[in-house]
DNA sequence: TTGTACGCGTTATCAA
DNA sequence: TTGATAACGCGTACAA
């Protein structure tokens, strides 16, 4: 592979003017420009990304931490957003570096590979994807002075980057639809809130009872669930001496479960009960009946995240963006108005 | 940030000396080597890896070349198989730069990034997915004497190294079963041939069909097909003299077109008519009736490429490797005998 | 067993 | 406008 050096022997110019007439300085004569260009073409010359980061102080590359147990990895949702953090990343020409660690509140969370990145200098930022409600990494990435966008948000008001889905916001939406529709009797079935997302869709929905002074009662709350134990617990909130006359499902998953368990008990959705579904995906919309949902934008997170990212890593004094996308509602079939 | 020199000023030994008790080497005392890990690790020493790679001839990183337009985006697809290759480099500690490039058949594909990495020495192995029946990355980095793995393969034998899904045997089992139900006017409805795994798929139907001694009737052959087209091409194809009365449906997305078209035709499944899908999805399986399908373990072809790309990004010399998996029939709802 | 000296490919500083 | 030289951090012949 040809060297700068290579291309100065071969142009009878020295590295130096060799590096300079490449690298658009305007203290080198155009012909010799072009006379230089034309070489390092013929040659095949690239500069060694290695050597100019040695040199320099940046690297041109982007680290994206991801779970190495991806959650949703049963659906399009990482395909979709690491599309959008790839795409941003050569349409503005930095390398992306995936690193894919360990659950963060696994014991060594830290010691995984996301800290080689930042400590042998392989990155000029982080953006970190799983974020829970206490994530350590926040507060160490902040001592490293290392550009970092967080996917995700973190309880605490603490002053950095993230991008982040609206998700009370989303289930907001979600209540205000059925509470149009008659419906006071609603149900909330969700997963573990140590996720972030998990905890803010959670929040959304005690706040938006709260707000529509209906209140919010707890019996009707269920969490930490995962798909199997949904037929227990549609079951239990059935038999409730006053049912919920809705359910609102925090994840597809859920949803498609409550649907199958509500058609085991012989109960119609709509007309027995109302659905809607947290992740608008194309499970969701082929389900029979199709099921409302409240939708994300998975690529357009990942570019926006990035985004962020790459304007922080340019210009790290930047201060702090914390965005939040707000869902969207799809009203499909699986809503209608409780029975008189 | 902490450098061999620091450690080596705050140890009281030479550069030398530190670097070779850190790489364990066998010349150095033990106590020695004792005392020099102890300060790196109070001084939070990491190597630079620019560094690293600049004096020694390799990077300790391997690129992963995905197409900037994700096709199959819309479901798991990526999601798992970029898990099993992540969690591949993970464990073995190599760092992993992801690169979003045009399709290959786009005019300039080896103008764009992925070009960036192989001349600007940025990696040690390449692993490209996305591969063509006819794709000229192939022999560019044959050129090149990079070592790589293809996911997927052109049709033209060649010695390089793939992994692939055995499309064609997956294809073969659907057709036997539906052979031995009794079957013998099967469709096939694909999408573009021009994609690797499309090809395979089709070839292996023409095949089985020959083997079984039943013939291939051309006029049961679609292909080219987006998910739009189902309807007409379903109508045309029941409306024949001899219509089928089964289909392969060589995507899933295929399939479940299929299914809404013919309930829409008034024509049950499995009764009137058997339908098996290619790639089991969630989406299969959660159809109603749920669909027989050939499943392919993406997560596992990650794991193999990758650990195929790193053997041979460590002794570049080894002989290629052309690895065929084995995709699975799962037998569900959607096939029955045909009709008297 | 340890240290000296050099080179990897590049850019930046300074002198010509 | 151009060139000689140093520096980035590390590994490794070779010498001590």
């Amino acid at each position: 592979m040809a060297t700068i050096k290579d291309v100065a022997r071969d142009v009878g110019l020295s590295i130096t003017t060799v590096s300079r007439a490449l690298n658009n300085y305007d203290d080198v004569a155009e012909t010799t420009r072009l006379r230089v260009q034309a070489v390092a073409t013929r040659l095949d010359y690239h500069p060694n990304a290695a050597a100019r980061s040695l040199q320099g102080s940046h690297t041109n590359t982007i680290g994206l931490v991801i779970p190495l147990a991806l959650h949703r990895s049963y659906d399009a949702f990482w395909s979709e957003f690491i599309g959008g953090v790839a795409g941003t990343c050569a349409r503005r020409g930095v390398d992306l570096l995936v690193s894919a660690t360990d659950a963060p509140d696994a014991p060594d969370a830290l010691e995984q590979g996301f800290q080689r990145l930042v400590r042998g200098h392989r990155v000029d930022g982080l953006l970190i994807c799983d974020v829970r409600i206490a994530d350590e990494r926040i507060a160490y990435l902040q001592k490293c002075h290392l550009p970092f966008v967080a996917f995700g948000r973190t309880t605490g008001a603490c002053a950095y980057s993230y991008v982040d889905v609206d998700g009370a916001l989303g289930v907001a939406r979600a209540m205000e639809h059925l509470l149009r529709l008659g419906h006071r009797r609603i149900a909330y079935l969700g997963v573990d809130p140590r996720f972030g997302f998990s905890h803010f869709r959670l929040a959304g929905y005690r706040t938006a009872l709260t707000q529509a002074r209906v209140g919010c009662d707890e019996t009707l709350v269920r969490h930490g669930l995962a798909e199997e134990d949904i037929p227990a617990a549609l079951a239990a909130l059935l038999n409730l001496p006053d049912p919920p006359t809705a359910i609102l499902a925090a994840a597809d998953i859920l949803a498609l479960a409550v649907l199958r368990a509500a058609r085991a008990m012989g109960r119609a959705v709509p007309d027995d009960l109302s659905l809607i579904a947290f992740d608008d995906t194309l499970l969701v919309q082929h389900a029979d009946p199709s099921l409302t949902a409240i939708g994300q934008p998975n690529r357009r997170l990942g570019e926006e995240g990035m985004t962020l990212l790459l304007e922080r890593a340019a210009a790290p004094a930047l201060p702090p963006v914390q965005r939040l996308i707000a869902p969207t509602l799809v009203v499909r079939q699986s809503t209608a108005p409780p029975r008189p």
